[in-house]
DNA sequence: AAAATTTAGCAACAGCGTTGCGTAATAGGG
DNA sequence: CCCTATTACGCAACGCTGTTGCTAAATTTT
């Protein structure tokens, strides 16, 4: 993720990143499976194989393959050889979570957060709660960094918390900055769905295209991952998608528009109909189909995944209803695979992206 | 824009694309502005000049400096050593465009077509075309290419034609491979708006973010350019902006939606309140904003630019009134700065690019 | 005229993936 | 049991990339 110019480095860096992607999608893997899966020469990857092992990120895990001529060297991420800790910030509570190299979640924890809460409070809380998981295996020196998945808006490109909404104590704060100073650890931090799509593109490995989060839990918002990446937007501010106008007579919503696809779907869930205001959602979601032609659609967020059936049901019903969508236009529609932990455990996933993931180039 | 493996070859790519990308957003250029602009080192850039300029791509034009030390060799763009030709088709009419390297138009011709044209029909269309085209300064050497900016749905990955909209002979057709064999040239088939967002992005050079190309033109479509590269979906259907639902309670649609933002729109516009019109595309337009915070909003198309004022004021006014969007989040509007050329030139533009453009990386 | 400054490029270098080829390890057949 | 075919692995040389070190050239300033 980090732009690196376009030399022999990036090479590496890039190739490496293949065949750690090939280690964390499936459980073993052998010099071929990469060969097929990168297009490199069975030497090339012998070389990097070579270099991930020195440094501790795989390691062989006996032979294969009971057959002809000489068998294969099996091998397998090291999946305890580095960590990360990512964070979800809510309004009201704080979750940490502790993933591995292979992107599993080895710890969950939620903690409360004060009402209001300022930096200062929330840097105690990280402070604490990562104390606790980096001392559960003496972990601190294979721990990579915090990733922190918030509420917008924010920069993401600055580590800068803007004006989270409804936070009062939240305007224009360094968050990275304070927070790698405080805790001494390199810090990531990106909006709450954002996070939360690349957990599931990580899950899902080299086939997964493009696609969205959406999560609803206190508003509406949904991450993208397009073209192989996170899309964030020019202002780093994509995602807000429940401030879609859906109902141009609607009622006027917070943002000052009418019709907002969040205040017509909060209505609706007031109102104790929960199916309506699915379908509503899914509305929205079909727009977004429509717009960006997505592969796959994952929901999520506390107050979605108190009604899970009732959101699948209905924006399953409402894509395959599309009567526009030939056979050809296949989307996936799932409930977030990580559950409640998908912010923060993407979160997590982000500053490992940083350091094995593809290296990020200038684009000029 | 190909898929290169990541070897030594892609980087001589990469980094011979980002001099291009400098020659042809500067009029003229030196080593050290490509230097900045790359953080290549100097000598890294003489060599891929030095390259440039055996390929015949750029060539020395003088000398500049009026300061201390040895002048620096100011070198620019060969424009009429490559040309690609691009092609609009539209329901009832065919653009022609040629376009040299440095993305000037440099020939523009409309002919008719007949009323549901068959595939033979176009091809014998382009045929003439080209051939006038190329006949003009016997460039038949230095053409690249045809690009070809079609409605959909079409397959872009595989150059397939499934069912362009209101065409009756255009099903599954693999226009691509029976064109590139009717005229012996390399084609590349996209979506009309696809084609149309790249040809700003080209035109903008370097520092241009994410954009989208609003496209009315008996319909509404979108075109995307997110993260520096043209978005075009999971099945290559991205764009069908007008068919996203902005008013529940509205007209039926054809596509059998309520409410799509192209049915509101044409009821408005067939009423005769353009002005009314241009406020509902504006509604969708602030939608996308939302979404995915663009920089750049581009609007064209034969309908809209009918009353460009119009349609220019309404949507710069909803994006500026947006309450929520801050002084941070900045968004230009404007009309197509090619005119009716765009989406044409567009598709010249990615044939060019394919050579002379960044190099693609299987992303895994 | 000499010094300072900036640009240009040759030559050697490190590091990447590739190619050529020899070696190791297995199964199957005589 | 031995031989052969087959498959996997890796050393060594190679071509190419951008980088580094250094020299030469061209201009302005002193």
């Amino acid at each position: 993720m980090t732009r690196v110019t376009a030399d022999v480095t990036f090479l590496r860096g890039y190739n490496q990143a293949l065949v750690m992607a090939v280690g964390r999608t499936a459980r073993t893997f052998e010099r071929s499976t990469v060969v097929e899966a990168t297009g490199l020469t069975p030497q090339a990857v012998s070389k990097v194989i070579a270099r991930l092992i020195a440094d501790g990120l795989i390691r062989p895990a006996g032979v294969r393959r009971p057959g002809i001529g000489k068998p294969a060297v099996v091998y397998e991420l090291v999946p305890d050889s580095r960590y990360a800790i990512g964070a979800h910030v809510a309004r009201r509570t704080l979750r940490l979570v502790l993933v591995d190299l292979a992107g599993t979640v080895r710890h969950s924890a939620v903690s409360p957060l004060p009402r209001d809460f300022t930096p200062e409070q929330l840097l105690d809380a990280l402070s604490v709660g990562i104390d606790t998981m980096a001392g559960l295996g003496d972990l601190r020196s294979r721990l990579t960094g915090l990733g922190i998945g918030m509420i917008g808006p924010l920069d993401h490109a600055n580590g800068l918390v803007r004006d989270a909404h409804g936070l009062r104590h939240w305007h224009d704060v360094p968050l990275r900055e304070i927070a790698e100073k405080h805790l001494g650890l390199p810090v990531h931090l990106d909006k709450d769905v954002t996070a939360g799509i690349t957990a599931e593109a990580w899950r899902h490995g080299a086939t997964f295209g493009d696609a969205a989060l959406i999560m609803v839990e206190s508003g509406i918002g949904g991450g993208f991952w397009l073209g192989g990446a996170a899309h964030r937007g020019a202002h780093t501010n994509a995602g807000e998608f429940g401030h879609t106008v859906v109902d141009l007579t609607g009622p006027r919503c917070v943002c000052g528009r009418h019709g907002c696809l969040e205040i017509v779907h909060h209505r609706a869930a007031e109102a104790g109909d929960i199916a309506h205001a699915a379908r509503v959602l899914a509305v929205g979601v079909v727009n977004l189909l429509q717009t960006l032609d997505l592969a796959h659609v994952v929901l999520t967020g506390a107050d979605l995944l108190r009604h899970p059936q009732t959101y699948l049901a209905a924006v399953t019903e409402a894509v395959g209803a599309d009567a526009r969508r030939a056979d050809w236009l296949s989307t996936t529609v799932a409930l977030s695979s990580l559950g409640a932990d998908v912010i923060a455990a993407g979160a997590a996933m982000q500053v490992l992206d940083q350091h094995y993931g593809i290296p990020e180039l200038a684009p000029i």
